[in-house]
Order: C-alpha cells, then sequence, then structure tokens
DNA sequence: ATAGTTATGTAGACCGTCAAGGTATCCCGG
DNA sequence: CCGGGATACCTTGACGGTCTACATAACTAT
C-alpha cells in the first residue's frame, strides 16, 4: 500500500488530537479510525503511536484513563484536554498554512 | 514567520525538483524562489538546502553545472534528469494523495 | 575599513518515524 | 486441547531529514 511512507513527517499528533476530538478512544482505536477515514492511506505504526501518545499526554494535550473497550477489554482511552484543544487550532491552521504553500508551488504552470 | 517549522518534513525534494522543472537554477535561487513563491512561508535553511541538493544529485535526479550567475558571479546550476522528471512526477501524486488523505482527517465533522 | 549580500558548504544535535521485537488476553476452528 | 489470529499495550535501535551554527570567499556600497 503506502510504499514510500506512511506517514506525513510531524502530522501525527495532529491526526490524533482530531481523531479523539469527538469522543476519547483508547490507542488501537485511534490508529484503526485514521487509517479507515483516509482511505487505508495513512499507516499508522505502533512504533509511532504509542511514542506519540505518551508524548502528547506529557505535554498535557491529552488525559488517559483506562475503562474497557468495545470489545470488553481493559484499554487506555485518551481524551482532549483544554490545552489540548487549543493545540489542536494552532496545528490545524498551521497545516493548512503549510500544505498551501506547498500547494502553491506544487501546482504552477 | 514561520516559528513552529519552517519546512514540512519530506517535502522539501518535491519543492526543489518543482522548482527547477522551467529552467536550471542555482541553489540559492531555489532558496529565494521557494520562499517568493510560498508567499514568504516556507523558509528553506542553507543547512537543509545543500544537503537536499547533494542528495538529490546523488540519486542521478538532478545535474549540476558551473556557470555564471544573474549577478556575475559562479554559482552551481542545476537542471533535472530524466530520472529527476519521474521522480518528480511520483512525489507530486505522492504528495497529493497524503495531503488529500491529511485534510479527510482534518475537515471533520 | 566594514558591513551586507550573494553563494557555497560542513558539523553536530535533535527528533519523529520505522522495523522489529516483546507481553498478555480472548475467541474461534480444527 | 491446541494453534492462530485479532485485540491491546509497549520498547528498542536505527535511520534520515531538518535546524542551528559556523566557515569561507567574492563582490558591493558606504
Amino acid at each position: 500500500m503506502g510504499k514510500p511512507s506512511d506517514l506525513v513527517q510531524g502530522t501525527l499528533d495532529l491526526l490524533i488530537l482530531k481523531t479523539i476530538q469527538l469522543e476519547p478512544m483508547h490507542g488501537w482505536a485511534i490508529a484503526k479510525r485514521i487509517q479507515q477515514v483516509s482511505g487505508e492511506v495513512l499507516q499508522v505504526q505502533q512504533g509511532s503511536l504509542y511514542p506519540a501518545l505518551h508524548r502528547l499526554e506529557q505535554q498535557g494535550w491529552i488525559k488517559a484513563k483506562w475503562a474497557e473497550s468495545e470489545t470488553g477489554r481493559q484499554a487506555k482511552f485518551y481524551a482532549l484536554t483544554a490545552a489540548g484543544r487549543g493545540q489542536l487550532e494552532k496545528e490545524t491552521s498551521n497545516w493548512n498554512r503549510l500544505s498551501a504553500a506547498i500547494d502553491l508551488i506544487v501546482t504552477e504552470a
């Protein structure tokens, strides 16, 4: 599938924050959801996912709570904090700014 | 200006290839042009630029030739090779694929 | 003289991603 | 009962691109 690169460097935080914006989710579900919504284009490796989650938690942007998953198992559910909502806004506008700038170059006469 | 990050990781090769698609350019001019066309959003540091140029040359996607710049000085002009044109196409479609996928996540209900 | 611009380059640090491995539980089929 | 696959968590080490900072040189203008 995604041979060249499964992710665009530096966008995983944004993708995670956005994904749990509506409702708290556990890591495994976050990865599945990103893949599904992106039409299987974005592949989130576990070696990228869990470090990112811990990073975000340490920054105070998300907060973890153990609970029962849909399948009846214990799982760590992550929820956006107030600071996380602010961060999501920042990263969203930054992404829009940069991707628009790149598109200016790429879609050129 | 670009406080959080001046570049999106992994897109510099694409930006360079695209920039010299029309006419060969020297490194300094490539950086200036990317910044200008992007509306000063994308900042290309020399510490990113020159390694990238050498990388691309080593891959056989661009070819260097010393010539006189607009200001009358010696400068290394880089031109796209045939392989480079192919690579440009690949990287362009890959960027479109990935950025579209990210936008699917970001611009969500 | 000296400061700024053009133009190239390198060294070292940083940091996010990836490949690969590990643990444990649960369910299903054979 | 046993094995494989899915769910769910995690870590380690390598890799690679970007950034900060530094270094050089020539030309220009004050």
